[in-house]
DNA sequence: ACCGTAAATGATAGCGCAATCATTTGTCAA
DNA sequence: TTGACAAATGATTGCGCTATCATTTACGGT
């Protein structure tokens, strides 16, 4: 194990100094061809690699973009990394992920530890967090994304969707198809999942069809299997169910499933709506239908607006970006056609 | 934004020197009783928080686990991130993942920057790297783990299953209830598929049932989609088939939606096997047989053997941890009883 | 040729911490 | 009480890089 070069062993390479060595690397403009060629020549020469703990002390600042999520368990979020990481390959920046598992505490804990980072920016989820994790966040000298959401007072800037809107036109098709008695099932009931609740709730009071007995919820995490049993435990609480709407497509897919098992045909006797269409609703027979979520979009939107807003000096005046819902209708709620 | 506290702060604020305050916090042990709260006072007063940049250049090494994934969309290694974290959370280490989207070459583009961060460790996919790669990790001075397979010849550690016994089981399973023309469809056939699929053959050609018309692969991205081609792709090769196992369960899903899309009883004309268990086939109707694999193990297990290297001078000699699978018999695959 | 200016490159210092070596304090046997 | 040794604490230095300021070189107008 030899030493690895330094930015002084490249210098010596190309018969100029390490702090030029430095420059032709970080702002190649700023140096002339030749010197370019040579230090890429002596780079590739020697196999140097940056050394990133002594360049974020010396800069005081990282390229790493700090990115929590509330959990790996749900496949939305496997989504919007896979956007993140679409939108750092090739950059020079680098992605820290922290794991909060829908807790704010948690979340407010890791802070200062993302902040001492230094980073070039941070992701986080929705716009719940705790008072003390906002008053640190406003006062941070680099770019915030909150994601998943949208909202008119973001900390810094704002990448989703309305989650209140999105159910309340997934509602609305269903009653226009005809159904009129539609439970809601929720599972992790975080906030955005209760702004869906709450786009059901109005959309259904403005209608007066709204019944609190045709609510199931659980802040357990949402599964197949918890579809299956929040579907069962509405059944119960009111039997006269025609139609259910769910805050992830797992859950209506168990309900589909256990429809198959009670011999409830859908959508003729059934109803069914998901919310994220997550790839198996469009699968399944019947087909189920869906709110399609801009998941890979948010994750690569808000990566580059962080490395847009280093680029810039004046950065850009816009601060909430709806990235928009649609609602994807299938056989599972076509009811009057 | 005022200057964030640094070891001499908080020594002045605790009347002591820095370094004295560095071994209170990393060598707790190593200082008197007294000091230890004086220095854990003038911490928590100050909200000193450590600073990972210096700290790893003058240490020259992080506390950083770095973890190589293929993929974000195959839950399958949601589960194993999700078992990761779970056993850095509440020690002083932190994951980074680097994202390779199945690519050994793009694995080896990464390798230099992921060693100079100076990991406590690293944790890399199966057994495919290319010989680069492999020549590089075997000459670093962390440890490293290779994980979702068993090998013999490990860089260093492995820690996973066998992927051949796995599937050799599940067609055994199958044969053993009498079914007779078992198909293989497979998505994503990177190098443990590739193995299931050596697994499916070989208990075939053992009880001289193999064809190769029942074979029917593509390295396209696994899906419940997919699984739905496939097996269309499989019954037009292969027409007597009167089962289907699959080298992932949304695959085994898709299967089972085309069959009761095209009127197939399920297990009577056809049975239906996945590969994971990763929630859903347990929950559909009929119930679908799959092998379970032990991947959130496989993510705490990858790091604790990480941290236990770190911590005992005297490596543990075992090197590879095989963690078993589990056949889960189902509905879908009970065809004699 | 000369100067002024811009472009290109260099020298120095310090980021915050831990490795290393040095010193002080405490403890106990004889 | 003293000396020997261990335990506890301190001083110095440098990790590899970049911010900042300083210097050299290039070039065009007069």
């Amino acid at each position: 194990m030899k030493k690895p070069p330094t930015l002084i062993d490249v210098g010596r390479e190309a018969g100029v100094s390490a702090i030029t060595v430095s420059r032709a690397l970080r702002t190649p403009d700023m140096v002339s061809d030749s010197l370019r060629a040579k230090v890429a020549a002596a780079v590739e020469k020697l196999g140097y690699v940056p050394d990133t703990a002594a360049s974020s002390l010396a800069s005081r600042r990282s390229n790493i973009i700090g990115m929590i999520v509330p959990s790996f368990s749900n496949i939305v979020f496997a989504d919007v990394l896979a956007g993140a990481y679409d939108a750092v390959d090739g950059t020079r920046f680098s992605i820290q992920i922290g794991n909060v598992q829908y807790s704010a505490l948690a979340e407010e804990k890791l802070m200062p530890h993302f902040i001492k980072l230094k980073p070039a920016g941070l992701i986080i989820s929705g716009t719940d967090q705790t008072s003390k994790t906002t008053d640190l966040l406003r006062d941070v000298p680099f770019p915030v994304v909150q994601i998943m959401d949208v909202s008119s007072d973001p900390i810094d800037m704002i990448v989703g969707f309305s989650n209140y809107r999105a159910m309340s036109e997934a509602v609305g098709h269903m009653i226009e198809q005809g159904f009129r008695k539609i439970g809601f099932i929720g599972g992790q009931m975080d906030p955005r999942s209760q702004q869906r609740l709450a786009g059901y709730k109005s959309t259904m009071e403005k209608h007066g069809l709204f019944d609190p007995n045709m609510i199931s919820t659980t802040t357990k995490p949402s599964s197949v299997e918890l579809g299956r049993h929040l579907f069962a435990d509405l059944l119960q609480k009111a039997p006269g169910c025609d139609a259910v709407v769910s805050n992830n497509d797992d859950l209506a897919v168990g309900v589909l499933f256990e429809c198959q098992r009670r011999n409830i045909r859908v959508p003729h006797d059934m109803g069914i709506c998901g919310f994220n269409d997550l790839g198996t609703t469009s699968q399944t027979f019947p087909p189920i239908s869906s709110v399609h979520t801009p998941r890979f979009g948010i994750g690569s939107k808000a990566v580059e607006l962080i490395i847009a807003a280093l680029e810039n000096e004046s950065r850009n005046p816009q601060k909430t970006f709806d990235l928009g819902f649609e609602l994807r209708v299938r056989a599972s709620t076509r009811h009057s056609g």
